[in-house]
DNA sequence: TAGCCCCTGGACAACGTTGTCAGCGGCAGG
DNA sequence: CCTGCCGCTGACAACGTTGTCCAGGGGCTA
């Protein structure tokens, strides 16, 4: 044994300084080798060696440092999760599935927010490279992805979910967007409407653009024109969807229903509707809690969230596991489910 | 460009396979320490030969192992945060506002959700701890964190939110749970009622202890009787939620008033009193959105999940940089948001 | 021109773990 | 009694990075 800390016992350390297993070799009397075969289980220790090692590790607190564990094997046993935003409550339920999924597999998850900002994506994926995340699911702010070249190619696993990546071919896991905005739009039209309003998300942002493509799409199978003012695409912050919104009812020939690009805008339109005599139509992207408890309860294209997180995770571990193959697109069918807001006939 | 083919020059390396610096110094012609300087932005490092050490870290896709780094350096530029479940809505805010703090600090956010599981929440904390992070902050599933004795020891910072630590001594960050509760149900008072129902979650949760505590404080500053029927405790599974509500409104003599004890509760709370024709007043911990939409709109006792995340890991970055003291333990305030729910008179 | 210092660059050890390999004692078979 | 094998153990190198220290060269001063 040896001294460490000025004038005190053999045990003691300095205050952030952990025990390695050196020190519980030392302790416990035998060779560095053997420490290490007893914390990780593996077999050729006699039962006596086993329990004096043992004593010394928790004699000392030792804990094994995964950092040189990582550095020695190779695999960090970790995957990263980049994502838009975690207090948005769609991306909750989707973290949690990937978070499931990892679980299951023995890996821990690390994630980080974008902020919906290119840059800030870039700069934590490439910080989870750093750390050698095994594999990566991104739900892309930016769209160009070239960046990440260098990594795939080097074997770091990664699946895009909801929005496919810019610029690179890779995995992605995806909802119907499309099909989704045209049957809900097409719901409205069902009902009656003839001038509806589309309010969606950024443009340059794939979901975005996808739902809009859906809602041209139906009005032009029903035969409708699209005026200009009846889209607005834009941030999703209330102020912006608020004075969207107000245009489109306050216009000299009003909307008579309203197509929501997400769970964001569809909150907020449904405030502007509380505030006003005259009923809309609302048909909205993305099923969010509660909206059942409305009155009218709002009808929504509903994605699963958590599917859309699960399925990315299975496909990237398989992909870890070996599955080499071409990139694959996966998507997910949305469901419309009818509340009411979707069923009212047109005002006038 | 050098060659990268099969079995080729010396730049060329196997799929999955990473160049590492001395890959670099080779191709740059100089040496190890050179490129160190020039990854970290070191000052002594000629232009001209900053300018070939940065072509060949593009030229070979060099990305900086930190799990080296972390090994060599000591510390990990990364904290981890293990929640209840991050689909809750409750915890989305709070984990963003971690993260931000964290990202301010320049450190990276390793989460996880204990799924309110003692053993699930130990694991994840020493597997945490095993890779090194800086700190942790914490929402206990567990009443005794004697577990993590030597890893605080060992100069792992460590705050617990939202609920206190069991058996050791710890920093806190909590919400006046008590006193918000305490609040809720005067007001429910207040306004006529006498027969109040409580719906909390589990016993040995602190805050579901906590807020029965504030319940029965309230009552009986109101020279109120408590009877035990009025009185449910369990997990805020919807089943068990409507059983117990059921319990409270079908009994000889029902509740008038009913205090939810989180969002979950709340939630399933409202489904149930909108399947009934009699108004029942109803005031629910945790703010929720739409809570406003719904009518009547849900009086709630708001507590602030961001700012919560927020102090927290302030506190944590804190002790971080030496603040060394006494654990503290801050409480927040709560408060009270009457929307309609709250001030229904009692039916009878 | 000698002497000195500064600037740049590199050799080397160390971080804590795991994989490889070799040693040692005991036991069975020849 | 020797050989060969097996079960257990430990010495040693390696993972990729950073900190320490030293060497060489160029510019400056005396």
């Amino acid at each position: 044994m040896t001294e460490t800390a000025p004038g005190t016992a053999t045990t003691s350390r300095r205050y952030g300084t952990r025990p390695t297993m050196k020190d519980v070799a030392a302790r416990a009397g035998v060779g560095l080798k053997t420490v290490s075969r007893v914390v990780n289980g593996e077999p050729g220790v006699t039962p006596d060696t086993e329990r004096r090692v043992r004593e010394a590790i928790t004699a000392l607190g030792f804990r094994r440092n995964d950092s040189a564990r990582i550095l020695r094997k190779g695999r960090t046993a970790s995957i990263g999760l980049v994502l838009e935003d975690l207090a948005d409550p769609f991306y909750g339920p989707l973290s949690r599935a990937v978070e499931e999924v990892a679980r299951a597999h023995g890996a821990l998850l690390i994630n980080g927010s974008s902020a919906e900002d290119p840059e800030r994506e870039q700069e934590l994926v490439l910080a989870l490279c750093a750390r050698r995340v095994d594999g990566l699911v991104v739900i892309p702010a930016g769209r160009d992805h070239r960046y990440l070249g260098p990594e795939i190619a080097a074997g770091v696993a990664t699946v895009f979910v909801d929005r496919p990546a810019g610029r690179i071919d890779a995995d992605a896991v995806l909802s119907d967007s499309f099909g989704g905005a045209r049957d809900g739009v097409a719901h409205l039209i069902a009902h009656g409407h003839r001038r509806i309003g589309f309010i969606g998300d950024q443009p340059g942002i794939h979901t975005a653009e996808e739902r809009l493509r859906g809602y041209r799409t139906a009005m032009a199978e029903a035969g409708l024109p699209v005026e200009d003012a009846w889209v607005s695409l834009g941030p999703t912050d209330p102020a912006r969807v608020r004075a969207a919104t107000a245009a489109m009812l306050d216009a000299p020939e009003p909307v008579t229903a309203l197509f929501a690009g997400n769970n964001r805008v569809t909150v907020t339109v449904v405030r502007v509707l509380n505030e006003r005599p005259a009923p809309v139509a609302l048909v909205g992207f993305d099923d969010f809690e509660l909206a059942d408890l409305l009155s009218p309860g709002i009808t929504v294209i509903a994605q699963d969230a958590a599917q859309l997180g699960r399925t990315a995770a299975e496909l990237l571990f398989r992909r870890l596991d070996g599955a080499g193959a071409e990139p694959r697109r996966v998507v997910l069918p949305t469901r419309l489910i009818a509340r009411g807001s979707g069923e009212l006939p047109p005002a006038a």
